[in-house]
DNA sequence: GATTCTTCCTC
DNA sequence: TTCGCAG
DNA sequence: CTGCGAAGAGGAAGAATC
């Protein structure tokens, strides 16, 4: 099939309104490809690569309206197939240049569409308004078999052009072939947010399971007798960067394991580390990181994935006491409270609530899961907005956050954040900060420090960027306050005293 | 050989 | 990672 | 309720460049 075919199919999704229409597409698109290219099909509409290209937006932008763009399409998905593993598999000396004029050659070959497309897969910004969870959709249309079973087997298999190619071509039997599997890691369970334990209380209902929530990263563990793997939330295999982890886990007393939890490296008084400072370990070798357990799939024979939590969790405690997430269950809202307040005196980022029956849902951000964190929320003012694009094109949306320096009178700044704003808050912040310009760049707005908001943020990070040493992380607007000035924001010593506190600096 | 840039990755 | 919008 | 897209922080590896 033509790669211009399903460049054509991206731009007319990006067009149509309403996910029903967007599948549909997908969906005619889907059962029209060669068997051969099925599986590149699905991934480059669920906006895949499929390869890691060593080229990104810096190339892609430099490259952009070079090649005219041929004139009529020649390029089969094949074709795309084997260029972009010929770029991927590039490397040493002088490979940088070779990828470029590699992708400068396959934009050369390629019509004035397909350059676009090729162009948004490359950087991962489709933008088409559906992805992989639409394309589970179509290959359920396509062959008319039960959304939910694809995406079963898309959780499990982890690959949608594997479990494109299955079900294209052989239907209900193709979803068949795939179970859980050693060494074919599985797509994590994930949360949703609640503000308190009341909250999950209140959603989940009681008796609940809290849980520490360790302030490090996921991994998930494949043990088949000496054979151990490890991979990350993303599915890449890490078992090279956590030797103590793949050695604490060979001493376990089962053959055969799959073990969902969370690496995290501690400080001498047995505090974790700062987040930043466990990814340093991870990048060590020997770095000594420690593997806490909150989920098991599957223990020698047995495999767990529909069993109720509160049986895996016992397996768990049974196999690997020692490596058990702490863990409470319980109805009562003080007990809980207490749980989450003595997670944070420990240093942890706040705890996870979950329901005691659920399965283990791959993949799928549900309601059985849900994290609590510590938030903090300071005042600062906005020093500078970026023009937005997508849907906020026109609109001023990525402002920069500062902080009061009372020594020097100035502001100091501590990072940036779009997050938290409503249309109706872009929509005045965009004349509030208009009304206020300084100075402006091709993207940037730079404003009189007037305009105060209130921002939330989970911790403070060291900076080498940032003129303080400081940084917020995961800032986001809570809301603008019309009752405080600039001269009444919070303060770079304010900030400094949380690093301080959580032992970040 | 040292520094900078780009890409990829974690959250 | 957080958040708001569209469906 | 689900899926998507708006774009943030740092850190490391590898390639390019000074």
């Amino acid at each position: 099939m033509l790669f211009e075919e399903v460049a054509k199919t991206s731009v007319a999704i990006a067009q149509t309104a309403g996910r029903k229409k967007k599948i549909a597409l997908l969906a005619a698109l889907l059962e029209r490809v060669p068997v051969e290219e099925r599986a590149i099909a699905a991934r480059h509409l669920s906006g895949e690569v499929g390869h890691k290209l060593g080229v990104g937006y810096a190339t892609v932008a430099e490259l952009r309206g070079q090649a005219p763009g041929a004139v009529a399409a020649s390029l089969t998905l094949a074709e795309v197939e084997r260029r972009f593993a010929a770029i991927a598999a590039m490397g040493g000396s002088g490979s940088g240049k070779a990828r470029k004029e590699a992708y400068g050659g396959l934009l050369a070959a390629a019509t004035e569409i397909e350059q676009g497309f090729l162009g948004a897969l490359v950087v991962g910004e489709l933008r088409q308004g559906a992805l992989d969870a639409l394309v589970v959709d179509a290959l359920a249309l396509a062959r008319g078999v039960e959304a939910r079973r694809v995406r079963t087997a898309y959780m499990l298999a982890g690959d949608i052009g594997a479990v494109a190619a299955a079900v294209l071509a052989d239907g209900e039997a193709g979803i068949a072939r795939f179970g859980l599997t050693l060494f074919q890691p599985v797509l994590p369970m994930l949360a949703q947010t609640a503000d308190d334990t009341a909250e999950a209380l209140a959603n989940l209902g009681g008796p609940l399971s809290l849980e520490h929530k360790l302030d490090g990263f996921r991994v998930q563990i494949h043990k088949d007798g000496d054979a151990i793997r490890a991979y990350s939330r993303a599915l890449n295999d890490v078992t090279a960067s956590i030797p103590d982890v793949i050695e604490a886990i060979r001493a376990l007393p089962a053959h055969q394991l799959i073990l969902d939890g969370e690496a995290i490296a501690y400080g001498p008084s047995g505090r974790p580390l700062p987040f930043q400072d466990t990814m340093k370990r991870k990048s060590e070798t020997g770095g000594q990181l420690s593997l806490s357990i909150f989920d098991a799939l599957r223990v020698d024979d047995q495999t767990l994935l529909a069993t109720p939590a509160r049986e895996r969790w016992a397996a768990i405690t049974a196999l690997a006491p020692a490596h058990a997430v702490p863990r409470v269950i319980t109805g009562d809202a003080a007990e809980a409270a207490a749980f989450y307040e003595d997670a944070l005196a420990r240093g942890h980022e706040g705890v996870m609530a979950k329901s005691l029956d659920a399965p283990y849902d791959a993949g799928s951000r549900g309601a059985a899961w849900l994290k609590i964190k510590k938030v903090r929320r300071l005042d600062f003012v906005v020093l500078a907005a970026e023009w937005g694009s997508g849907r906020r094109r026109g609109w001023l949306s990525n402002i920069h956050l500062g902080a009061r320096d009372p020594a020097t009178g100035t502001y100091v700044m501590l990072g940036k954040t779009f997050k938290g704003m409503t249309d109706a808050m872009l929509e005045w912040q965009t004349a509030q900060f208009l009304a206020r310009e300084l100075d402006r760049d091709a993207h940037i707005v730079f404003v009189r420090p007037e305009i105060v908001a209130e921002v939330a943020f989970n911790d403070v990070l060291r900076s080498t960027q940032y003129p303080g040493g400081l940084a917020l992380r995961h800032a986001r607007v809570v809301r603008y306050r019309d009752d405080k000035t600039a001269a009444e924001v919070d303060t770079i010593d304010a900030v400094r005293a949380i690093a301080i506190a959580d032992g970040v600096v």
